[in-house]
RNA sequence: GCCGAAGUGGCGGAAUUGGUAGACGCGCUGGAUUCAAAAUCCAGUUCCUUCACGGGAGUGCGGGUUCGAUUCCCGCCUUCGGUACCA
């Protein structure tokens, strides 16, 4: 009934009627709140992905110039091979071999395309990835926790797969370089920066004894060369397998770091693991024997994947030398450096041959000269940012538009056949050897002379990466989006996104804006001019205790309680749990019973035969065995910790049951009045009545006791007007600055002022409710219509803001004695400085505080405050 | 460790360029209305002291600059976010 759901929607009953409450319904709708936020599929949508694979296929048919640093056709370097060979090339990317233009020729197709491939932007490479083997699946990072996986526990290790990559070091220093041109905040560049991490030093090639291979290193302090006692390689890296001679010593490592995911090899610094593989290198420079370890320390993915290590300049390399006992040559002298620690490039080299008494930096200068010279190596920028693995081994992602023929040799489907649509599976898990799900779809794979279509799919950030250049054209069936539209609306004027994207989203989407301008497709250097971090709404995480032993073979979770007496935290994961089966949600005392139990085990299969253990007794196999006769139930504690919130973590709260209660427009206005928007807060819905007053009190103002609109149309009066132009001019200063929370605090005292009066003026209000629009959108449309217009409130022109309407006669000022207020007093706006000066002395209040002393000086801040000195 | 942000009543927060600290809202207290409650309205609400007038202290801590500091500078502490053996 109306009257009810009027109630529920927070509007006022006088407006109530049906035609509107089908207006909120549909509006709410449109705008999003009819949203399944629990909802688990995703909707894949063929006509937008089409163009997802579309920009793959571009991605994949060219290449980076590092010439005029942009995106080639690869085949204008085919025709280049064809002419020339690999000679004189500039292209991004390594060739392991020179060949002339008659031995590309000769090359068949896969030697070809295994050529290409270290040019494409899109390119294959063998990357590692964290394998559950009990689960089947590859799991991303943050759902691995010490060397488990984050559901059910079970162990995960680095197994090397061919996966899809796109190659945005390419524009590495594209990215960084447009930074300086974007209105985003500093911390947020700077975060992009270290992430791009831009370094400069020299790539140095040593000989290994008794080897053809050379092992190349980068460094940023050339200049500690001979200070280099030993040399480190990634355990992955490609030269391990082939110069070992200590075998067991290595593989018995090797298998221990498999266990090891990147984030702990990085995170645990404490722990100085490595292994000797027998094999040494030559000192370029003295000719000596280095030693040539492996350590998980040193990262595959950075510089070369392998270092000189320095134990004097270096402290990781120092910390390694002192486990391993190898040698340390001091390189340089830091006396006169009092205050600098090994990471500062300053002092004065030692016990380095040709560099001796040269300060750090010239030292660095000379050695890459050298180095150039004898041919060894020379300087290089490297970058800390990697590729992007661009694989996923899930069902739901956009198919790749790829075929591979008999040999293996990847080829782009025709424009034609796009979008490669995904095929109906019974079964959406990846196949038990760890394949994507749409393996599983054999007639879907295989097609005609042996070929087969990829079955890996595309990650989320794929779509992501160009949806607003979609936004600018999203019917179009020609073009991801016409020239036209591109042109029209250029980059995004302002972009609000969460500070979650720092380096992930945002950093994809500026590659991929880059990558089109350069092919011509978008007038625009960068995607987004003005960028607002907004904070997020944060939740209460539930989890539960799960222990990583298993008892008995079995899950075993246990009471937070219990944990956090015998405080070992550290012997559990943290299992997260949905927040609607817990007991006492929000509360220190949240907890699950056995209903709950059961509810959480029928959503979570894999814990059927866990334990559940308890205070109160042990909850196994659907009974509860208490501990003593009175307890018969489980009461399982639950820990709870603010932290954003996500589907993954189980604690989404769904809009729409604050909606159905207060309205669309008291939830949006509570939103904004929570605080800053940069400010990240826990939804907390405790002070959402003062705005459901607000908007009351506001309609209240257009209708009398019996609901009927009544409202004054005498011109309006002063104060009235003095109210609605401070307002405006708030209003309008407030939204430029983006702060919302205050601009609903004004509209607040406005209304507040108003009642005061009691003011129902036509012309006041009219404008008022202009100007609440943007905040109260569909109570300001109705209102609007109420007051007898038929136009849409939204059409019309937002309020002026009129200096000559506020303009105050006297001014009270605030009479300071020493900095402190002590009292007030008032003045004729027009009253000059020095005619204050005077008065403020025969006040009675600088009197009073002047008694027995001099008054030293007096400070007149027109049309703010006076300050007095006394002493 | 590094980078970034922040620290203000019981709570969310305001104070825009160095100029009245605590706007606005929640909560709480008292009152009106009511048979009563909810709702609504009115008043009060930083802390200490005082019957009151008034006075003192006060924006994480310790210093400094200034007539005047939540705001600027120096040194600490804490919290949050990001990130990392980056050679």
């Amino acid at each position: 009934p109306a009257e009810q759901y009027a109630i529920q929607t927070g509007v006022h009953p006088a407006i109530s009627t049906e035609k509107n409450i089908q207006m909120y319904r549909t509006q709410m709708k449109n705008i999003g709140f009819s949203y399944d936020w629990s909802r688990e599929i995703k909707t894949c949508d063929p006509d937008y992905y089409k163009w997802t694979q579309w920009i793959f296929i571009q991605l994949f048919k060219n290449y980076y110039d590092l010439a005029d640093r942009s995106a080639k056709s690869i085949d204008e370097l085919i025709e280049y091979f064809e002419d020339h060979g690999s000679e004189g090339h500039t292209a991004f990317g390594n060739l392991e071999k020179e060949f002339t233009a008659s031995e590309w020729q000769s090359f068949n197709t896969k030697k070809k395309e295994d050529i290409l491939m270290n040019f494409r932007l899109a390119y294959r490479q063998t990357t590692y990835v964290n394998w559950c083997e009990a689960l089947g699946t590859v799991l991303a990072n943050d759902e691995v926790k010490d060397g488990l996986s984050e559901r059910g526990g079970h162990p995960v290790v680095q197994k090397p797969m061919l996966q899809w990559s796109l190659r945005i070091t390419a524009y590495a220093e594209r990215l960084l370089n447009d930074l300086k041109e974007l209105d985003w905040s500093d911390s947020l560049k700077t975060m992009q920066e270290n992430w791009i991490g831009r370094s400069e030093g020299a790539q140095v090639f040593f000989e290994i004894a008794g080897h053809d291979d050379n092992i190349e290193i980068f460094t940023t302090r050339p200049d500690t060369i001979f200070g280099a006692t030993f040399m480190v390689l990634a355990p992955e890296h490609e030269l391990v397998e082939s110069i070992t001679t200590n075998t067991k010593e290595v593989e018995a490592y090797l298998e221990y770091v498999k266990t090891r995911t990147d984030r702990e090899r990085i995170a645990d610094t404490k722990r100085v693991t490595g292994a000797f593989t027998g094999a040494f290198a030559i000192h370029p420079f003295t000719g000596k024997k280095l030693p040539i370890w492996i350590a998980e320390y040193v990262l595959k993915d950075y510089g070369t994947g392998a270092i000189m290590a320095v134990p004097s300049d270096d402290e990781r390399d120092q910390d390694f030398a002192e486990k391993f006992d190898l040698d340390i040559i001091n390189v340089v002298d830091k006396t006169g450096y009092e205050d600098s620690d090994v990471h500062d490039k300053v002092g004065t080299m030692i016990n380095s041959g040709v560099l001796n008494g040269l300060e750090v930096e010239e030292a660095i200068k000379k050695i890459i000269d050298l180095i150039e010279d004898k041919g060894l190596g020379k300087k290089k920028v490297n970058y800390r940012l990697r590729d992007a693995n661009f694989s996923r081994q899930r069902y739901w992602g956009e198919p790749f538009p790829i075929v591979y023929d008999k040999e293996g040799v990847p080829e782009t489907v025709s424009l034609d056949e796009l979008p490669v649509e995904l095929p109906e599976l019974d079964d959406y898990k990846p196949t038990s050897e760890g394949k994507s799900p749409l393996a599983r779809d054999e007639e879907w794979m295989n097609l005609e002379d042996g070929k087969k279509r990829e079955t890996d799919t595309m990650p989320g950030f794929a779509g992501s990466s160009w949806y607003y250049l979609r936004f600018m054209d999203p019917h179009n069936e020609d073009r991801f989006a016409s020239g036209k539209s591109v042109d029209y609306w250029k980059s995004v004027d302002l972009y609000i996104g969460g500070t979650e994207h720092a380096v992930g989203h945002l950093m994809y989407a500026r590659f991929w804006h880059k990558f089109l301008y350069d092919k011509g497709y978008v007038p625009t250097v960068e995607p987004f001019e003005k960028l607002i971090n907004q904070g997020m709404i944060q939740g209460l995480i539930e989890y539960l205790y799960l222990r990583k032993e298993k008892t008995n073979g079995r899950s075993h979770f246990m009471c937070a309680g219990i944990v956090k007496k015998e405080g070992n935290e550290e012997d559990y994961i943290k299992i997260p749990v949905l927040i609607d089966y817990v007991n006492n949600y929000g509360s220190p005392a949240s907890y699950l019973d056995q209903n709950s139990i059961d509810q959480f085990i029928d959503s979570r299969p894999e814990f059927e035969d866990a334990i559940f253990e308890c205070t109160r007794g042990v909850y196994v196999d659907g009974k509860f065995e208490a501990h003593r006769p009175e307890n018969s139930d489980s009461h399982l504690l639950t820990h709870s910790e603010i932290g954003k919130m996500s589907k993954s973590k189980f604690n989404v709260i769904n809009p729409d049951v604050v909606v159905e209660e207060y309205g669309a427009d008291v939830f949006r206005m509570y939103e904004m009045f929570l605080g800053p928007i940069e400010a990240s807060k826990p939804w907390d819905t405790h002070g959402i009545d003062g705005v459901a007053k607000f908007l009351r009190k506001f309609i209240d103002l257009f209708f009398n006791d019996e609901d009927q609109l009544d409202v004054s149309g005498d011109a309006p009066s002063k104060e009235e007007l003095k109210i609605l132009h401070n307002t405006i001019h708030k209003i309008e200063e407030d939204i430029e600055r983006f702060s919302f929370n205050t601009c609903v605090s004004t509209f607040m005292i406005a209304v507040n002022d108003l009642r005061k009066l009691n003011s129902n003026n036509r012309f006041i209000l009219t404008e008022l409710v202009k100007l609440l629009a943007p905040f109260a959108p569909f109570t300001c449309e109705e209102l609007y219509e109420r007051l007898g217009h038929d136009n849409s409130i939204h059409t019309t022109n937002y309020p002026v803001f009129d200096p000559s309407k506020v303009k105050e006669e006297e001014v009270v000022y605030p009479i300071s004695i020493n900095g402190k207020k002590r009292g007030e007093a008032t003045f004729s706006a027009d009253a000059d400085k020095a005619q204050i000066e005077n008065d403020i002395l025969e006040n009675d209040i600088v009197k009073k505080w002047a008694d027995g002393k001099s008054v030293k000086r007096v400070i007149v801040v027109p049309g703010r405050m006076i300050n007095v000195v006394i002493q």
